[in-house]
DNA sequence: AAAGCACCCTGTACGC
DNA sequence: TGCGTACAGGGTGCTT
């Protein structure tokens, strides 16, 4: 569930919380969030690792260590959680770090999709990631001329985290919905002014779910490491709306299936080609 | 290169 | 109310 937005509200919280603490030991529930290793020695490899400062790339955690990194990818369902050692464990919580000075960083996931991975250096983890869509090395520039060299369609195109990390499909439908163009169309089609529309349309958007701290959809979805929803959901214009109106023309928002997601979309704003 | 599918898991929403 | 089914904000691996 988590996205960007999502992502940097957990690291800028985390990296507040957790910056210069000590991770004394860890049980792993469901050993199959540790990639392959074994759970005895992640354990004892995290022991007296302190946190340097905790940040985002794409949709990952990077809590960088005095020796090595740990990093977390929430996946699906994947929520931090810092709580007190003597606090109640979600039986969900199948991933649990502890700290020095009684607390508790634990990874709640129903789903079990997360994974974390204890590397000497997170570029392992990293390295195949596309560009940040917030720092200035992403221009339009470049974004024009890597759409012209694809001929597969926009919504999986920007669903891919090595063209460009950390969008998912909420944020993918409103930046395509902002920009005009239509999930389907062909990446090399749109055009100079498409891509920098495109590239306009992605750098907003997640600015400001970034600003709202992201979006809860509903009961169960995202909450900050607090438990608190986002605020972004009530600015959202397609994703999760079919059949409501379109905020710039008030055609009923339709939902399809592109590339086997859910796709939201205004049919009169977003036409096949134009 | 691109597209389609199975798979990894469980909770929730919805139709009957 | 209970039950079956489809679906979910992510990603990988395989085949065509």
């Amino acid at each position: 569930m988590p996205e960007l937005p999502e992502v940097e509200t957990y690291a800028r919280d985390l990296d507040r919380l957790l910056r210069g603490c000590t991770f004394t030991g860890a049980r792993v529930g469901w050993p199959a969030q540790l990639a392959g290793e074994d759970p005895g020695t992640f354990a004892s490899r995290l022991s007296g690792r302190q946190v340097r400062g905790v940040s985002r790339r794409g949709k990952l955690l990077v809590f960088q260590l005095d020796d090595g990194a740990l990093v977390l990818h929430l996946r699906m369902s994947g929520r931090p959680i810092v709580a007190g050692a003597g606090e109640p464990v979600d039986p969900h919580a199948h991933l649990v770090l502890d700290l020095a000075g009684g607390r508790e960083l634990r990874l709640r996931d129903p789903r079990k999709f997360g994974r974390a991975w204890l590397v000497a250096d997170p570029e392992t983890v990293l390295g195949r990631l596309g560009p940040e869509p917030l720092d200035p090395a992403f221009t339009a520039d470049a974004m024009a001329r890597r759409l012209g060299a694809r001929r597969c369609r926009l919504k999986p195109l920007l669903l891919d985290q090595e063209f460009v990390a950390g969008l998912g499909n909420i944020y993918v439908d409103e930046s395509l919905w902002a920009a005009r163009l239509h999930p389907q169309r062909r990446a090399d089609e749109v055009g100079r002014p498409g891509a920098l529309r495109l590239h306009a349309a992605i750098v907003d958007v997640l600015r400001r779910a970034v600003a709202a701290r992201g979006s809860t959809l509903r009961d169960g979805g995202y909450r900050d490491l607090t438990g608190n929803p986002g605020e972004m959901q009530g600015s959202l214009a397609v994703y999760g709306r079919a059949g409501a109106p379109c905020p710039r023309c008030a055609a009923p928002i339709r939902r399809i299936v592109v590339a086997g997601r859910g796709t939201h979309l205004c049919p009169r704003c977003q036409r096949p080609r134009r």
